[in-house]
DNA sequence: TTTCGTGCAAAACCTTTGCAAAGTG
DNA sequence: CACTTTGCAAAGGTTTTGCACGAAA
């Protein structure tokens, strides 16, 4: 992803927060900073800390972050993974550019997996009688760098 | 599914674990019983109160439950589900027999998808150098009765 | 000014761990 | 008999909640 596309999605971001019912407070905007700015997906503390990071003083608490994601994701901002080690993560919701992920079933790395075809099958959900659809599609496996280390 | 069929899902559910390394014990005995005549998935909870309800005394512990799955997930013996709402679920890994799941956003009923195409992805994960690769594919949606109630 | 968002502390929830006793092959 | 499994209690980790204060529209 280049610079460019990476000031876009923050500016789409910010404007999909201002149409929405929610406020636009500092919080939530260094929390859409960090989605936006680096690829995920994030866990609530990992976009913590990383909104620490790059600041002086504190922007926010914990809770709070834990919230705005949850708010985020029921205006459709962000998508949330689940990889099923405990925690959930969430990434921006670009909707014309739906991917996938490898998760390393050792290191838990997350690599991009550019590739969707489950659009018919989404439809054939549709048919058995079901709104609002969507889809998890996750690979796991162990990565050439840990298969190596064994 | 027929009963017969549950019956030989039971059968090769026994047979599994007494080629692998673990003992045959009455926890484990119960907790196939479950899972093999009733489709869950289940957490572990779940699986726990089943046991419970179908005998006068306790057969064991919910942490026994936790552990009993948590090593058939190694021996292969059950597939871990996390449908992203705080708990993981296990169903016995039918190995002929791949599908997905529909899980409606509201009530939480999982509907069976009996078709899987993703074979190509895998490999295609396999070339990108992973090794013991496998997948999880779940649909989210709202269920009709869910959907004719608001 | 009214409504919404936040911080702090505490609770809730699911899962894991330690250890002694009981059970399996 | 050696080794694994279990029960109980307690801890661990993530996420949610209650409430008073502070901030946005």
């Amino acid at each position: 992803m280049s610079a460019c596309d990476h000031h876009l999605t923050h500016k789409n971001a910010l404007e999909k927060l201002k149409k929405s019912s929610l406020k636009t407070t500092d919080a939530r905007k260094a929390i859409i900073d960090v989605l936006a700015h680096e690829h995920g997906p994030f866990t609530s503390e990992e976009v913590y800390h990383r909104i620490k990071q790059g600041r002086k003083k504190e922007i926010c608490d914990l809770v709070t972050v834990y919230r705005c994601l949850a708010n985020f994701e029921k205006i459709g901002l962000v998508r949330r993974c689940d990889f099923g080690d405990g925690s959930c993560r969430y990434e921006l919701d670009v909707e014309d550019h739906h991917h996938h992920h490898i998760i390393c079933k050792e290191c838990r790395k997350v690599e991009l997996l550019d590739i969707c075809l489950i659009d018919g099958l989404e439809r054939l959900v549709r048919e058995k009688g079901y709104h609002n659809v969507t889809h998890a599609l996750e690979f796991f496996g162990v990565c050439s760098a840990c298969h190596e280390k064994v």
